[in-house]
DNA sequence: TCGCGACCTTGCGGATTTCGCAGATCGAGT
DNA sequence: ACTCGATCTGCGAAATCCGCAAGGTCGCGA
């Protein structure tokens, strides 16, 4: 009964492979899909109820999880509302830039109270989601902090009133 | 009696009603932060190594853990960058509304494509990124599916080119 | 056609982890 | 002083993790 699996299941394995047809980084089949899949609803569901879900072994789903893991394409983590945790402001901020995008960029990821940057194109070169912990950090970061980094140009602040969704369902519709 | 129970444990729950307002109920004590930091750093990380970091015992840290999961405080999840894993086009779309602003945002929370809604202060009334497949995709759900909403006065897309920072290290700082 | 590499499977123990439950402990209210 | 609820600890039993070995299959290039 186990071999006519094994045989099906291999050409699914390889069409897979026309699903990432834009070679980005590493090309995920329908089965590493199914895991992180598996892994967005609870990030500490056992290898073996994987297993039994994506049709493949305890030891071959551990061994994926590995790899994706040390590859950078996924990251199991425990995730909060900031503001359950003490952080009572957030804001967006869209920046403008003259010169290097890219270095200021990185600049802003050096920040420990940036979440978040993104490349963008539109009427903002970048935008960066702050957290802190009250006004006046925030405005410290903001006016003190990025408006100082040489090549910003302009800042424009969007303070968060009320978060009404966050998930990470990447990938799972 | 039966008034004075409500009377008695009015405390607590006025304590917690009050903070509900944005939807955080509980205020977590230095232990529930240090074992949601733990979290933060290894989603799998076993509840005795998590004990021993955090001065507690293995059963206390999973009791802890089952109730911050419980209460929705936190949530431990694979997360990606959506662009390896298919998600080839992503936005943020700043809206401006008229009339009902949180409505328009359930709206938008309803959308599956939707992947982050935050109601701000500032030139835009809501700020909502967007995760599709492709170009075609995008314009969609812009075009034809949030600027169609009632209410939506214009919008403003700002499509990320490359994403250079997303961590998840609330409270770990 | 043959061998190589990548990947999967099955099977196996031992170490580790999870899990449930029964007893302490402690603060608060009666 | 006593109960109640919430929390922590300790401890077996069950489940899981983890490394390893011995195959099998498939695609690919020499």
């Amino acid at each position: 009964m186990h071999s006519e699996v094994v045989a099906s299941r291999s050409a699914d394995q390889r069409d897979s492979s026309r699903e990432s047809r834009n070679g980005n980084s590493p090309q995920l089949d329908a089965v590493s899909l199914a895991i992180i899949q598996q892994l967005q609803e609870d990030g500490r569901r056992p290898y073996a109820a994987i297993g039994k879900a994506v049709g493949l072994s305890e030891a071959a789903v551990r061994q994926r999880v590995q790899k994706l893991l040390d590859q950078g394409v996924m990251q199991i983590v425990a995730v909060t509302d900031p503001l359950t945790v003490g952080f009572r402001r957030q804001a967006m901020v869209g920046i403008n830039v003259e010169g290097d995008v890219e270095s200021i960029a990185d600049a802003l990821t050096a920040m420990s109270e940036v979440e978040y940057v993104v490349m963008t194109a539109g009427s903002f070169d970048i935008l960066a989601e702050i957290v802190c912990e009250d006004d006046d950090h925030l405005l410290d970061v903001i006016n003190k902090r990025i408006r100082a980094l040489p090549g910003v140009r302009s800042t424009e602040s969007f303070v968060y009133l009320k978060l009404k969704k966050q998930t990470y369902m990447w990938g799972t519709r």
